[in-house]
Formats: structure tokens, C-alpha cells, sequence
DNA sequence: TATACTGTTCCATTATTTGGAATAACATTA
DNA sequence: TAATGTTATTCCAAATAATGGAACAGTATA
């Protein structure tokens, strides 16, 4: 079924992870295609303004154009608008790693970060995604999410550090506790050096559509240093989520 | 020629255009396109994750992948980094809307700006685009484009306003003196009461990579005011090139 | 209840993709 | 300069997958 669509997106896909241009063959070969194939759907990119062939090498790139019509999705969010000034905030008094995640899939997807001024900070990137139930953002927005969701999550655990969750009763209580308590504590369950905090930000109807986290390496955010961090953090959470039209039951 | 691939593509573009979510019958007759054949394709984004199905309206919608992937293609450019913080400085200068721009196709394409914050703004978002010929940072970015680029230039001319250039001569004796006196000024050309200045930013090895601009309505940025920001604007562009490893002749 | 929209499925016809092999265009090396 | 190992690209008959009209189903509207 439209098997030539597919291909062709799993190759924009390829194109867009591989670091630099892609070759025909380099490209045939990662995806288990012929070349002819590829070659095609190469030219489908190009004339479509998506792709552009190097003149010197020969080789593909792909152009500003995924970028362009991604920036027109992402617009759509104005939660990354009304949320950056108080991620400064937050930035500032706690000079660690801010976060704004969404959750796509079982994924939490990083859709604004500001960088901590510290020497040692965190790995992640804006677009770079993570397991909902291995860090702070994600177990959020999965504590808020469809039991349906929740199930898919709990199918997909997976030991990334020794600290990861791995059973879905544990994932399950987590979740619950969460609820309870309004915030979400990730220790190392990701990256085995990197602990995180996350509070929930709801909209207008009240539903939860991200998560506000900080995060650091596990020496300077201790259990001590989560503590003082967590009121400051869920104030600023529920003043975007005012922003955003919420209003606390 | 892989005419679904291509059909894909266009439907994939159709859809970050459109403002909301999209129905199946609304993109076909968009695209004059059958409605199963819409429907086909739009199963295959579903299944590579790129659009979803909202599950209460039926209709589909884009995911975050796009932007995902968008911002893959985006972080492998330094140029935006290195021209921020001088953005910014021209920015608190000026006071008017501050652009960063480089050249897709024959167009001005926007990756960065920073708004003015007088009330009477430019009109432009990041991920925006604007014919080369029509702006002032797409002006200066032709002007050191190839032969082959400023000819297609030639041959799009249009008559968006009563300023915009029409004929391929004074383009290109514009084009000229741009090279000639190192900036570019749009004068309503594109949006009729928008007045813009532009200065070229080089890498490395001396090429322009990109244009830094600055706009505003044309009652702030008459001549005078024009003459008085342009001295600046090239300096603060030279820091930038000079930053991308550009070292003056 | 009837009407007019949606999105979805079906299937024979038709047009397209497919992939291996030949070719062309380069670099790199002898 | 010639030979060699790379690329990207073209070709074409066989195989397959896309097509689109019509029927269906589900839902909001009059």
C-alpha cells in the first residue's frame, strides 16, 4: 500500500539523521534498497525542493525546506512561546539544565531547552526525543496521558541504566505517586549520570500537554538539591499553565 | 517518475501550510486529487509517524516529527549560532526588527530574527521566505550568488509593488552596485510600506553564506535613518563573518 | 426522519515501480 | 598516461502496485 511513499520517507528520514550529504549507494545500502530505487526517489526529493544534489561530489543533502515546513508545524504550538520567559527564570535561579518536553508516541520530545551555565550539563538537543518512562518530562506528561498510552509505554520498558524501571507494576505505582504529588523525579534511569525533576503544564481544558523539567549531573542535584528546587519549579509550571488559560479547580 | 512519492511530498507540504488540522475530502480538492488516493497517502504518514488522526474529528494532522527532523537538517548550520548574540546587540541598537537570511533556490529564507519592540513590527516569521530580489537580505545574497542563481532571479521578476524591480537590467545593475558599496536597501519592494537594509555575512572561505538585515515601516527607516544604521549593521556583520573564520582581504 | 456531509473500503483496470545489467562519469592508483 | 575501482545514472521487460469510481459507513445538520 503507496509502498513507494514509505520508502521515500523512511529515506527523508535516513537523510535527515546522517550527519553530512548521502551518497546513492551509502544510502541504498543503510536502507537495504536498490540503487536504481533510491536514485528515484532522490530525484522525487529534489524536484520537490527537498533535496539538492551537490554539484562538486555528486552526492545529496537535503535543503532548509523539512526545516521550513517544520517551523510552520511547530508554530502552531504556543506553548513553547508562553513557556520560554519563565524557563529563563528557572534557569537563572537554579543555573541547571531547563527543559520543555511534549509527548509524541511513548516519547518525550524536547521541545525547548536553555543550557546550563555550568560547565557540566546535559546531552540533550531541541527535537531530540527520549522513552517517557526513563526521564522526569516524560513520566509527566505519561502520568497525565490515555491508559492506552500508558499500556503502549509499559510494553516498551527497557533496562537503559541499572536505575530504569523495567516492570510495568513499578512503572504503574510510579505513575501514580506522580499524580499524587504533582511532580515527577527521574534518577539516572536514562543517562546514568543525569538526574532530573519535571512538573505537569495543563491548558485551558486542563488535560496536561507538556512537562517543565530541570536537570543536571547527579553529583551537584542531590535528593537535598531536588527538594529546594521543586517548589520554584511547580510555581512556574502552574504560571505557564495560567498563561496557557488553565485555571486550578 | 515515482509520481506518489511526489504526490506525498506535495500532500506532506499541503498539510504544514494549512493552519489546523486537515479532512480527507478538503485535501483532496486542494490537490485535485481523488479522495481515496488522499486517503492512501495519508495512511502511509500515519504509519511513518510524520501525521496522526485526531481521534475525536477523524481529521489528520501533522505530527512533531517533522519539525523533528526539520530541526536535524537546521542544527548542522553554525551560522545561526555565531549570528544571535550579534543580532541581538543590533537589535537593542536599532531597535527595529533584526533578520538573518539565507539563500534557497532564488529566495530569501528567514532562520533567525529578532523582533522590534516598537509596536509597528515587519511582518515575517523564522522558517518564512520572500523572493530574493524583492528584500534586502535576499538582494545581497544574489549578488554574490552564481550566474546560474541571478539568472532564474531574472526570470521570476515580479511586480509584488509599485517598487519592486521588474526588469533583469536593473537587477542586475543593482546587484552590482551592491557588490560594488558592500550593502543592499529594499525600499517597499516586497511589502509596500516596509523598508529594509542588508550587509553580506562570508565564511571561511569567503563565500556569503547568509544576510544580516534590519527592517521596519517605512516612516521610522527613511533615508536618513537608513544612512545612520548602515555603518553599524556592516560591523556588527563583519564580527560575524570574521566568527565564521572570515578573514578580510 | 431525511439529508448532506464526512471518512473508509473494495476491486478490476491501468499505469507504475522494480531491479538487474549496461553505461557513463569520476577519482584514485599503477 | 593508462588501468582500476569507485561512484551516479540510464534502460527496459516483467512484475507489481497505484488508481479512481462507486458503494458503504458513520456523523452532524435541517
Amino acid at each position: 500500500m503507496d509502498t513507494t511513499f514509505q520508502k521515500g520517507l523512511i529515506l527523508l528520514e535516513a537523510m535527515a539523521h546522517n550527519e553530512k550529504s548521502s551518497g546513492v549507494t551509502e544510502l541504498a545500502n543503510q536502507l537495504s534498497l536498490g540503487k536504481s530505487n533510491v536514485h528515484r526517489l532522490l530525484q522525487g526529493l529534489v524536484q520537490q525542493g527537498f533535496a539538492r544534489k551537490e554539484p562538486d561530489t555528486g552526492r545529496y543533502e537535503l535543503t532548509m525546506k523539512l526545516w521550513a515546513l517544520g517551523a510552520k508545524v511547530f508554530q502552531r504550538l504556543d506553548l513553547r512561546r508562553e513557556a520560554l520567559p519563565f524557563m529563563q527564570l528557572l534557569a537563572n535561579e537554579t543555573q541547571e539544565t531547563v527543559h520543555l518536553s511534549i509527548l509524541e508516541g511513548t516519547e518525550a520530545l524536547y521541545i525547548e531547552k536553555i543550557d546550563s551555565p555550568q560547565p557540566v550539563r546535559a546531552y540533550t538537543t531541541v527535537g531530540g526525543r527520549a522513552p517517557a518512562s526513563c526521564v522526569a518530562t516524560g513520566k509527566v506528561l505519561l502520568a497525565w496521558a490515555s491508559e492506552d498510552t500508558i499500556a503502549q509505554a509499559a510494553e516498551k520498558l527497557h533496562r537503559y541504566t541499572p536505575h530504569s524501571i523495567v516492570s510495568a507494576d513499578e512503572l504503574h505505582r510510579q505513575l501514580q505517586r506522580i499524580r499524587t504529588i504533582g511532580y515527577a523525579v527521574n534518577r539516572g534511569e536514562w543517562r546514568e549520570q543525569v538526574v532530573g525533576v519535571a512538573a505537569p503544564l495543563h491548558d485551558a481544558i486542563g488535560g496536561v500537554i507538556g512537562a517543565l523539567g530541570i536537570s543536571g549531573p547527579a553529583e551537584r542535584l542531590n535528593d537535598r538539591s531536588i527538594s529546594d528546587n521543586i517548589p520554584r519549579l511547580m510555581e512556574l509550571a502552574e504560571c505557564i499553565s495560567a498563561r496557557l488559560g488553565y485555571t486550578k479547580k
